[in-house]
DNA sequence: GAGAAATTCGGACACCTGTCAAGCAAACTG
DNA sequence: CAGTTTGCTTGACAGGTGTCCGAATTTCTC
C-alpha cells in the first residue's frame, strides 16, 4: 500500500541527477510542464548536500555520521535515506556540487583575464584566497580522495572529479600562455600535479597556521613560467 | 598483586620512545647492563607495528579496527593495548616507521650517486619502484595526512614526519645541485609541495590501473632541472 | 622450585554506525 | 471532499568501535 521510499529514481544505482526525469515519466502526462514537483525533489537534495558540507568539511569524512549531518540541518537522519540511498552517493553528490562550484569559479576567473598578468593575478589571488577561506572544503576534498584509494565505491566518482579539475588546471595554463606567446611544456596530468602539490601544501600549512599567501604567491607564478615555454 | 597494564611507560602521555628506559631504570640495578629485557618490550612494539601496517595498508586507516590488525598478528586486540595505549600511538608509531625506513633508504640511495646522472637515475628509479611496489603503503600515508587535518591527536606526528620527508628530498636536489654545478631555485617548502604533488599523483594513477612508469620518469628529471638553476 | 612480575587472553562495557520500515502528517489529485 | 501520493519522523536492528579489566598463563628471579 506504501512504499518504503521513492520508487524508481532512488532505487536506480544511476548517480545522475536522472530523477528528476523519471519522476516526470512517472506522473504522468508530459505536456505538464511546470517543472516544480520535479524540481521540488532536486532542489532538496541541494540544500541537504549544502548542509551536509557544513558538518563534512568540519569533521571530515570517516569521523562524519548520518546522525550529525542530520542534526545540523532541518531534518532528521532517515530524511536523508529518502533523498540518497547511500552514505556514498550523499558524500559523493556533496563533494561534486562543491568542485563544480569551484571549477566554474575558476573557469569565469580566468576566462576574463585579457593579458597573461591579468590571468596570473586572477589565478593566483584565487588561489589564495581559496586556500584561506575555504581551507576546510578543500581538505574535505583531499581527505575524500584519499579515501577513494580504499574504498572503491567513491574511486569513479572522484577520480571523474579530478579529471575534470585536471582539464580546469590546464585550461588555465593554456590561456596563460595564449597570452604570453608561450606554449605548455608538459602534458595536462604532470601539469596538475604539480600545480596540486603546490596548493594542497598550502592548505596544509594554512591549516597548520604557518600563513604564506606570499609563497603560494610566488610558488604559482614560477610554476605558471616553469609549466610554459616560449613557442 | 598485579599491575593492571605496565607501569610506567605506557602511562605517560609522551609518545616517545622512552619506554626502554623508563623499564630499565625501573627493573633495579643500573649496572645490569644486559639490555634484554628492554629491548623485548621494545621489540614486540616493532613486530605488533609490522603486521599492523600490513593491515593498515589494506583497509586504510578509517577502515581498520584494531581487531582487524589484531587478527593478522600473533595476539589478540587486548595485547595491542598492553603495547601501545591508545590507537593514535599505535598508528603513528606505525607511520613513523615506515616513513624512516623510507628516508633512509633515499639517503642512502642518493649519497651513494657521484654524478649528477647517477642521483638522477638513482632517485627517479627508487621513486618508480616505491611507487609500484609501495603503493599500498604509499596510500596509507597520504590516508594518514588527511586524517591529520582533522584529528588532532595525529597532527604534531604527521607534522614531524612531514618535515622529515621534506627536508629529504631537499637533500636530494642540493646533491644533484652540487653535482650538477646548480643551485635550488626554491625553497625546501616549495620544492617539496612540486615532488610531492607529483609522487601523490603517481601513486593514485599506479593504484587506478593507468602505468605511468616512463611518464613519472620524465617527470622528475624535468623537475630536478626545473626547482634548480646555474649557479 | 617457590614466589613475583611480566605477558596474554577473552569477554565485557558503553557507544556509535548505516540501514530500514512502520506510522503519521501534509500535499496533491480526481 | 475522499483517496492517493509524497514527505518526514521515530524507533528499532544487527554489527562494529575503542577501551578496559579480571583471570589465566608464561617468564623471570632468588
Amino acid at each position: 500500500m506504501r512504499m518504503g521510499r521513492r520508487v524508481g529514481g532512488l532505487v536506480s544505482d544511476e548517480y545522475e541527477s536522472k530523477v528528476g526525469l523519471m519522476k516526470k515519466t512517472l506522473g504522468g502526462s508530459a505536456t505538464r510542464v511546470r517543472k516544480r514537483p520535479v524540481d521540488k525533489f532536486e532542489d532538496r537534495r541541494m540544500q541537504l548536500a549544502d548542509a551536509a558540507l557544513v558538518t563534512l568539511a568540519e569533521q571530515g569524512y570517516a569521523r562524519t555520521g548520518l546522525r550529525d549531518i542530520a542534526e545540523r540541518s532541518d531534518f532528521t537522519h532517515g530524511t536523508l535515506h529518502y533523498y540518497f540511498h547511500d552514505k556514498a552517493e550523499l558524500i559523493t553528490y556533496c563533494v561534486r556540487r562543491y568542485k563544480n562550484r569551484c571549477i566554474a569559479r575558476y573557469d569565469s576567473l580566468v576566462q576574463d583575464g585579457e593579458t597573461a598578468q591579468d590571468v596570473l593575478e586572477a589565478f593566483s589571488g584565487a588561489v589564495v584566497s581559496t586556500m584561506i577561506e575555504d581551507a576546510r572544503m578543500q581538505r574535505l576534498w583531499y581527505d575524500i580522495r584519499s579515501q577513494a584509494m580504499f574504498e572503491h565505491v567513491l574511486a569513479a566518482d572522484v577520480a571523474a572529479l579530478d579529471r575534470d579539475i585536471e582539464d580546469m588546471i590546464f585550461r588555465v595554463v593554456l590561456r596563460y600562455a595564449e597570452l604570453s606567446g608561450r606554449e605548455p611544456s608538459l602534458n595536462p596530468a604532470l601539469t596538475y600535479a604539480l600545480f596540486d602539490g603546490l596548493f594542497l601544501h598550502a592548505v596544509m600549512n594554512h591549516l597548520a597556521g604557518k600563513a604564506s599567501e606570499s609563497e603560494v604567491r610566488s610558488g604559482i607564478e614560477y610554476l605558471l613560467g616553469s609549466v610554459t615555454r616560449p613557442v
